[in-house]
DNA sequence: AGCGTACTATACAGGTCAGTACATTAACGC
DNA sequence: GCGTTAATGTACTGACCTGTATAGTACGCT
């Protein structure tokens, strides 16, 4: 509705139809409510997106830089005791109320055929971020790095599900507490 | 189709609607296709399920009970190290090519609405996990079961997922090893 | 033979879905 | 002022959705 001077038009409507995707979930998002929500033409949408599917896989890439661009700062904060770092951002991450849940893994649940689009997308950024757990790993100086790094996005999604589930169930302090041993047994 | 002898017609109903919402996902399949894929008429549906609600709440609970049934049915044979014999049950479970991934998570990301029936539902029966793992956990002399429960529960979850998306990661070998960690560290 | 039950087939209501067509209005550079 | 461009509102297509209505068929029981 409001005059979009600053943010561009485009950004305006992924910022809208990520809101609902992330709240509603994607497929109980239409995009007659997108536009409305937006207030905007139907148009307009399908003028800078060519369909929906388009919206869903730039919503998993916008959230997934946004995680990325986190963790990342918080890293280059701290060189030192870079997986606590780690573990601690994301965990963060999870804690805050408006967290929906990892897009990547909700776009998983809603698209289970490997043929479409946004399942593939799901599952690339589900490893990008093991990678990224690797490279902390690796520079925290652990030997099995990529072991460790699956076993910590393990805790990570499984931590996300269950505060998700239950706020404040005490998923994140455990999450946390589990991390620690499972890192110290593999230094 | 086949006339549906030994097993009631509701059964054989539920059987395939749970076949679907395994495969395809709960809202990505309709009340049409489940009637096609029975070999039944509509109205013999609805005489049985007042709703498609129902039918999905059904079949959570029929997920919920099998799960539930194996995890038993080994721990009985089994009566000491339970938590070992619980962790290798469920691993085998996600390691099944059929596992199509926890019905209750799916569930709980298919409906994110906090009021929806299936919502609740799915959270009630991912408590009732916890809670299976946390009386194991007692049994097997842990200080403090329903800690180490929720961490071994965020890994089981977590596990499910990484092995949906990626089958033969390695995912579940390394969650057994993390859980063991954890489990003597918890000792 | 006659009745009731279980099931089927077809059609429909009322709604929502993604996506398109079209005609109109508002804003801005020249 | 004029032409271009961006965005609007409304209506529509064709498909799919859950759920219901109605009429007909197959079969067993008494």
């Amino acid at each position: 509705m409001a005059n979009q001077a600053t943010t561009s038009m485009r950004d305006h409507i992924l910022e809208v139809a990520s809101d609902l995707f992330a709240t509603r979930g994607i497929n109980a998002t239409g995009v007659d409510t997108i536009v409305a929500q937006a207030g905007i033409a139907k148009m307009t949408l399908y003028k800078y997106f060519k369909s929906k599917e388009q919206l869903i896989v730039e919503y998993l890439q916008k959230h997934d830089d946004n995680l990325r661009q986190g963790l990342f700062d918080r890293l280059d904060a701290n060189k030192d005791n870079q997986l606590n770092t780690l573990i601690n951002a994301v965990m963060e991450w999870i804690a805050d109320p408006e967290f929906k849940g990892f897009s990547f893994i909700n776009a998983f649940v809603e698209f289970p055929q490997a043929e479409s689009a946004v399942n593939q997308v799901s599952v690339e950024f589900a490893q990008a971020l093991r990678n990224t757990i690797a490279k902390s790993a690796a520079s925290s100086g652990v030997k099995k790095p990529e072991i460790l790094a699956m076993q910590l996005s393990l805790l990570i999604e499984g931590a996300a599900m269950a505060e998700q589930m239950q706020r404040g169930s005490g998923a994140i302090d455990h999450a946390r507490a589990a991390a620690k041993v499972l890192i110290s047994a593999a230094l």
